[in-house]
RNA sequence: GGUGCCAUAGCUCAGUAGGUAGAGCAACGGACUGAAAAUCCGUGUGUCCGUGGUUCGAUUCCACGUGGCACCA
């Protein structure tokens, strides 16, 4: 029997937790988290971590194994992914993946290009640059060192710009040069579901999951890290709200409105994701016989 | 009961010296190969409270009605 990667994704707030639990229990394998927010052990209340009940009962991988101080990328978890699925594979016929991280299920599904690692230096620089001289500032480098990239780019979006330059600094070579796109080949097949729900009811159990998380001590475990508040890990929603709210910047109850809005526009920037890729077949969270009826038609091809 | 003010987008409000209307927030749509729960881009969605009147033409002016607010009884 051919190894099976089945990955099950979905907004935020969906329920698939519960789903990919019973999946893993009626396949009887393990999961792997691909939430890139998950990652990080300080923070499990904002990130609606599986809690140790539901870790007892399936085998979770990469929830929890990084601190908010560690460095961290789509490509790092790639890597990461497919060494664990060579073990995994030992003893599974059939893993599941799930997770709300697009870009880091399409980097374990079809790869992303080799590209050299940057000094975290060189990132600090092109920071200061854009502080300093804006983002024309970045563009004009940008043109001279890439103008391929340059062409294809979002010029409005700093975060592009600095890091096509700082590839570009590192290597010597432009940023473009190494984008190959190309989608690989992986040893093993993949299925891919998605758990979705009328965009009504899942803002609704949004909004409750958010007072739930409040009730839960979301706002203890933000505090407690507010010294930390200007790490990327803890730019992110839930605390990035509840951080101006410690800064006297807005009220305790607009801060929990803002997560809730901030966390719905969240799970709509990932539904216009998925709308491209063809393959995921959607389901309902309540329709587990139906996706394990999916599953199992597609094992028997 | 009387007088005055108000009624325009989901919300708060602008505006049209009469030519079917626009801001903020919300909402909606999209991009995205190493920060991605990040970052960035785009879009006004409207019986202008109702019914008459004046007018070539009324959301705008007039009358009445309805609702809200304030004051006087």
């Amino acid at each position: 029997m051919q190894n099976t990667l089945l990955v099950v994704t979905g907004p935020t707030g969906v329920g698939k937790t519960d789903v990919s639990i019973s999946l893993a229990s009626f396949f009887g394998t393990e999961i792997i988290s691909c939430d890139s927010r998950q990652f990080y052990r300080e923070i499990p209340v904002g990130t609606c971590a599986p809690s140790e009940e539901q870790l007892w009962k399936t085998r979770h991988h990469f929830v929890g194994n990084l601190s908010v101080r560690d460095y961290y990328s789509a490509s790092l978890f790639e890597r990461d992914v497919l060494a664990l699925l060579g073990v995994l594979f030992k003893q599974h016929d059939l893993v599941i993946m799930a997770g709300g991280s697009g870009m880091y299920i399409d980097a374990v599904c079809h790869g992303i290009d080799d590209i050299p690692d940057v000094d975290p230096m060189i990132r600090e620089k092109y920071v200061m640059k854009y502080r300093e001289e804006g983002i024309e500032g970045l563009r004009a480098e940008l043109k001279l060192l890439d103008p391929v990239h340059f062409k294809k780019v979002d010029l409005r979006n700093y975060k592009r710009i600095i890091r096509a330059l700082e590839i570009c600094a590192t290597t010597g070579m432009p940023y473009s040069s190494f984008m190959k796109m190309e989608k690989r080949r992986r040893e093993f097949r993949i299925i891919k579901t998605g758990i979705e729900l009328p965009r009504r009811e899942l803002f609704e159990r949004i909004n409750r999951r958010v007072d739930t998380m409040i009730c839960n001590g979301l706002e203890e475990e933000a505090r407690l890290l507010f010294d930390l508040r200007n790490l990327n890990a803890l730019n992110t929603v839930g605390y990035k709200e509840l951080f101006s709210y410690f800064e006297g910047k807005t009220d305790r109850e607009t801060a929990i409105e803002l997560i809730k809005r901030n966390t719905r526009r969240y799970a709509k920037r990932q539904m216009t994701w998925w709308a491209r890729d063809k393959d995921i077949r959607w389901f309902n969270p309540g329709d587990l016989q139906q996706i394990i009826d999916y599953v199992t038609g597609r094992l028997a091809d």
